[in-house]
DNA sequence: CTCGCCTTGTG
DNA sequence: ACAAGGCGA
């Protein structure tokens, strides 16, 4: 049948513009689209000027491009086309509507202040020129559990109990029984090169993760299986599996909270999951609302510090030391090993992730921002609001942080948490052969041990950069001059 | 106003 | 044991 490439049609398909919530279940605009009883269209439009929000890093545009392939799969089953467009989304919007003379055009509602500036204006250029476009309005937020704009946390335990007190999140949405619709033209996904070629630095984060609304449920599907037993403490401990790692999924909306949430308490109420672990993980949905709830009401998150006193802070910028802890080489192997998991496969321990850039702002008084920008562009789950949020918590100048005087001793943290010190002889083989008594330290290794493992310091492993003592006191010495300061 | 809380460390 | 700062119930 000819088609009119250039007009809308009241009776034309709906385009679901897909953002980060790329997935088909609990996607109210995907269902608002099926409900209508129009064939379905999906888009996903790569707007590189940020459409009110930050430009992806290098780890997270390469989980981008999974989920996107793994997104147009799940919709391909069903005949369904995901279309790839490139360019300002107020742009791209009303082009594509228009060849697909579409009669409908349905999003989610994000949680950002700029975001909903972005899409307001999307949706102001659809209804004045193209009237003829039905505009999924006012649906369910699947984003987040709460709505920041109703509170304002300013420390997490009191801001939990607000939410959970009254936390009933909606049953999920199924996946809705879609209507094929016809294709327009699209951008092949491989020509926005999302993905490493030369060189090909993605091999361990192919080998880790599985990216897509599939790969998401299996990850919790194991969780609740195997890790969410003992995570309370267990969650602490970086040489063991006892995290769930949803942080990329949640990030790139392939699983919401509401699913988490509801999935976590059906565990509960079989009695497969005990009700302290299951506490201790949603608390850590918590976290992420708390870091959500702060972006939104500090859209500057990630370049000013939420204590102004911090403002005069004397950090000393040192390319040198800013390397050899991005590079795992430091000479703590906790730290090194952390940064070296995050470089091969994307990602971080959480624990480990506090100690490394405890050490970066403490031990070498380089600047939160350096650490946050290296985190942003190397986590494959690297978030606008958890990333800053973290990263100013541990620096002693976010919302409810951790005092600046408390100063993880890489050793302590090392030996605690790492008792056999597995972590570290997963990442950093050349240590492999020592005394799981001294791996923490290996400047402390005997000769002889030195000699047996192999290791030679300063040549096969760093010896430390800074002497833990020495760097502890600097800081709090670095601390002292911003004290006085009103908070 | 006190007390607990906040993903501690040192002596 | 004791250290350090601020917030909120």
């Amino acid at each position: 049948m000819p088609r009119d490439n250039h007009a809308t049609n009241p009776d034309g398909p709906a385009v679901v513009w897909f953002r980060f919530d790329l997935r088909l279940s609990d996607n109210p605009a995907l269902t608002a689209a099926t409900d209508s009883g129009r064939p379905v269209l999906g888009l996903f439009v790569q707007d590189e000027a940020g459409h009110g929000s930050r430009p992806l890093g290098a780890a997270a545009r390469w989980w981008l491009a999974g989920s996107l392939r793994a997104l147009q799969a799940a919709l391909a089953r069903v005949g369904v086309p995901l279309i790839l467009r490139r360019g300002p989304a107020a742009v791209v919007i009303p082009d594509v509507l228009r060849e697909a003379g579409a009669g409908m055009i349905a999003w989610n509602p994000r949680p950002m202040s700029a975001e909903q500036a972005a899409d307001d204006a999307v949706r102001r250029i659809v209804a004045e020129t193209l009237p003829h476009v039905a505009i999924a309005d006012g649906l369910r937020r699947t984003a987040l559990l709460h709505d920041p704009a109703a509170l304002r946390g300013r420390v997490f335990t009191p801001f939990w109990k607000t939410v959970t007190a009254k936390l009933a999140p909606p049953a999920p949405l199924p996946v809705p029984p879609l209507r094929a619709g016809l294709s327009i033209a699209s951008d092949r996904l491989a020509d926005w090169g999302l993905e490493p070629t030369a060189p090909d630095w993605a091999g361990g984060l192919r080998e880790t993760w599985t990216p897509g609304e599939a790969g998401a449920a299996a990850r919790l599907a194991d969780f609740l299986d195997q890790g969410i037993a003992g995570y309370a403490t267990l969650r602490d401990r970086p040489d063991l599996a006892h995290v769930s790692m949803l942080s990329p999924h949640l990030r790139f909306g392939e699983i919401t909270p509401g699913q988490v949430w509801h999935t976590v308490q059906t565990a509960l109420a079989s009695g497969r999951a005990a009700a302290p672990d299951a506490d201790k993980f949603l608390s850590e949905l918590g976290w992420r609302e708390f870091s959500q709830n702060l972006l939104h009401h500090h859209p500057n998150l990630a370049a000013a510090n939420l204590q102004p006193r911090f403002d005069a802070f004397p950090w000393r910028p040192d390319d040198r030391l800013l390397r050899a802890w991005q590079r795992g080489a430091t000479g703590y192997p906790i730290v090194d090993a952390g940064m070296r998991q995050l470089w091969r496969t994307g990602w971080m321990h959480n624990r480990v992730r506090m100690i490394t850039a405890s050490f970066l702002v403490k031990h070498l008084l380089q600047d939160w921002r350096a650490g946050e920008a290296w985190f942003w562009d190397t986590l494959v789950d690297a978030d606008p609001a958890s990333n800053p949020a973290s990263w100013q918590w541990v620096a002693g100048c976010g919302a409810d942080a951790a005092p600046y005087f408390r100063i993880f001793n890489p050793i302590l943290q090392g030996e605690k948490f790492d008792p056999d010190g597995a972590y570290v002889r997963r990442f950093i083989p050349e240590l492999a052969g020592l005394p799981s008594a001294i791996i923490h330290q290996p400047w402390r290794a005997s000769p002889l041990e030195r000699a047996a493992a192999g290791v030679r310091l300063g040549d096969t492993y760093p010896a430390p950069i800074v002497d833990h003592a020495w760097a502890r006191n600097r800081a709090l010495a670095a601390f002292a001059e911003i004290k006085s300061n009103a908070a």
